[in-house]
DNA sequence: GTCTATACTGTGATAGAC
DNA sequence: GTCTATCACAGTATAGAC
């Protein structure tokens, strides 16, 4: 919805918080290596080299949109360090964690997955990429009837290594283990019969 | 192991298979945009231009890594709609799915994640990362005597709403339906006891 | 099959007028 | 606060000698 295909739009009065919103979008969208700054400006109507009256540099635009997630990291880790230690404690937090993950903490997520559109972009491509295949592993499961939680769910679940991987963030990891951690995770979501997934209105 | 800093061995006789080899660990280690063919030529000790003469462009040796991948997953496709639907037919294809992933896959499957390492080192840089930030969270629940993969484990629940995102594989996706699967994903993880994962032999 | 040389393009960033 | 103009450089890719 609102400016789907918006570019060039007005001139003047930028403010570094319609500079960060639209970063946001297209780095999302794109990725970062894959975002100019010259995309950035020409989808606010303003030239490149005014961002830099605002910014210093690239590299500053990212960090800031990423200032605000790392605060409620802290926040979190207080309450947690505050809590007894009980049995639950690691659903609770995790639910904590999850509950506190706004709409725009997903955007910026995305973000930091690292250029996931860019890059994804490449390998989707052509008629015969991976991903295209693997639409009809999820088609075995999933109909236009599922609900999309659900059917995300099922995606989820054939990406455990995928999500195992990406939990990794760079430290090196062995192939086993991130085998063996797979393996729990796709145990854990092939047992798990919570009805309608346990929402609870908090 | 092996040649962990080499660079400029030799000169001369490169296969295409030498620089598929090089290109997926550079690739991998520092994501496709980071790399360029100046990087992967001076890994093999050959000019950067001599590249062109085993492969057209840079996209058709990250093309030639992921094509086998792709016709593995046909495979799969094709064993799973020879399955009856038996109930757990689900939890029987995503760990067959599992079983078949190899050391290698996992290097490519790191690739086509997105240029992992190279964008997340921007966002890990400065000690005030998200990522820094959270390590406090999975030190609360992880000390050194906790198996790896059960330490992955851990990691990969608080990563619950990134390994859905992940899965959306950038098809446009309601975040409230990314959150409802999430939250499935943390309930699961959560009530799981399965020992030490279910581990069988096959 | 590899080299040297170079064209071409796109990028982040700066200087200075308005 | 935004513009024009431009720099410096890195990247992919090509031409042609050896």
């Amino acid at each position: 919805m609102s400016t789907t295909s918006g570019r060039a739009r007005r001139s003047g009065a930028q403010t570094r918080d319609e500079i960060r919103r639209v970063a946001m979008r297209l780095f999302t969208e794109r990725g970062f290596d894959a975002t100019s700054t010259r995309d950035i400006a020409a989808d606010l109507g303003i030239n490149q080299s005014s961002l830099y009256y605002h910014f210093k540099s690239k590299d500053e635009i990212v960090a800031s949109l990423m200032q605000s997630r790392r605060e409620e990291v802290e926040e979190f880790v207080t309450w947690l360090k505050a809590q007894p230690r009980t049995p639950d404690l690691l659903r609770t937090a995790a639910l904590r964690w999850l509950d506190a993950t706004t709409e725009e903490h997903i955007h910026a997520q995305r973000l930091a997955l690292g250029s996931q559109a860019a890059s994804q972009r490449r390998f989707r491509g052509g008629e015969n990429s991976v991903p295209v295949a693997f639409e009809e592993v999820i088609a075995h499961f999933v109909d236009k009837d599922t609900p999309p939680e659900e059917a995300l769910y099922v995606r989820t679940l054939f990406n455990a290594v995928g999500s195992v991987i990406m939990a990794t963030f760079g430290r090196e990891t062995a192939p086993a283990d991130i085998l063996a951690a797979a393996r729990r995770v796709v145990m854990a979501m092939t047992s798990y019969e919570g009805g309608s997934g346990g929402r609870e209105e908090s």
